[in-house]
DNA sequence: TACGATGCGGACCAGCGGTCCGCTTCACTG
DNA sequence: CAGTGAAGCGGACCGCTGGTCCGCATCGTA
């Protein structure tokens, strides 16, 4: 029960990684040409030390991850208004999805490293999980709109790491410029609508248009 | 320059593998499980046969992807109302949205396994360039709504293949409501609001939330 | 200083996508 | 129908990856 506190070397070398990682996948193209060797031999440690801190090449990327949104947490949980529990609701949405965009893409290698995890979807993480459930309370206290839960995600699909190195790498679209167009888009989306015909618009069309099967 | 007509045992076993591949990515648990080996034996070939007629591992998924999706491209281009081009613009963005949807709902294992092809992103590939265009042209036709090009993009990407599997998997949201749900968030977004406020919200607060850098 | 526990490291392993090349099978020709 | 060149086949083989393992070095404590 007791917790054993770490041995210095090992805590030297786990910053000794987690420093040489970033770096690494910082500079590289692509995130999968970032080697567990390469990231010992970057940091001067052997493998094993690396998968016994970590655990797998994902528990390197989720700490490292993690690590970096330690600022935007604590902004989001103390920090001033726009961001911080003081503000209100259709504001706070705004500033959070703006904040999460802007962290995605000054970390858009380690994003896209997590995101494309193969093994397990990105939605069964610590971090989703809580930026989903800020969302989605948040967007449940706006009066007049339905369905906070799926919405929370819709919008958190915007900000997904590859569409945004996508849209700013291949199309060139300027960082600032992006963070108002998502802005005005879930700035409509957020706009209580009288809703002119929720669900008739789609169940009216309903015989499910799977020709497929 | 003239095209080369397949021999008759390649086109056998190219239809061999493809259905074989069919049902493995069908019946497993996660994409990753069905190896290319696999696929082979299953299809009674040798590795050689499935390399030479299909490129890669990714060049395999994007034939079966595109075979199945074949019909709802008909459907598209010379369809009925909802769907094809008769449509008024705002209900066929919802219609094509919907059945984008059922798509990836009806083929997650397939979906799952092409967007998370790690080498190249999900945006680059035919299908996808397809669907935006039609949704940016179709968004650019909405009196009142501004940026076609983001907005299509936001609105694809909550279609995007491991969200739909977690929230139906995971989460046991039933299709149909699944459906509506994403109906309603596109209509809200789609209604022309008066957007209150729409580069103020963000322009207003620009700090940039990057207190990392 | 001695000594257990903790951590280290790199040889090692299994399994993957992808290649290669000798052999088979096709389809066309005389 | 036999002959023939080319197109296609298959599975042994390769390079490389994430991950394991265990003899040995290092740490913190008595």
């Amino acid at each position: 029960m007791a917790e054993r506190s770490p041995r210095k070397d090992a805590a030297r070398n786990r910053a000794a990684v987690l420093a040489a990682a970033d770096t690494l996948f910082t500079t590289c193209e692509h995130p999968d040409d970032v080697t567990m060797a390469d990231i010992a031999a970057a940091a001067g440690v052997g493998k094993g030390t690396l998968f016994r801190a970590f655990g797998d090449r994902t528990g390197l990327i989720r700490a490292l991850y993690e690590a970096r949104l330690e600022p935007v947490r604590r902004s989001l949980e103390e920090g001033p208004s726009p961001l911080g529990p003081a503000a209100q609701p259709l504001r706070r949405v705004l500033a959070v999805l703006d904040a999460v965009l802007c962290f995605k893409l000054d970390n858009r290698h380690l994003a896209l490293a997590l995101e494309q995890t193969g093994s397990d979807s990105p939605y069964r993480t610590e971090h989703y999980e809580r930026w989903h459930a800020l969302l989605r309370d948040l967007l449940d206290r706006i009066p007049g709109l339905p369905d906070g839960d799926f919405t929370a995600h819709a919008l958190l699909a915007a900000t997904r790491a590859d569409l945004v190195t996508y849209l700013a790498g291949e199309k060139g679209l300027p960082r600032d410029e992006m963070r108002a167009r998502l802005a005005e888009f879930a700035t409509r989306t957020l706009s209580a609508a009288p809703a002119p015909s929720p669900e008739a618009a789609i169940e009216g069309i309903t015989p499910d248009p799977s020709g497929t099967r």
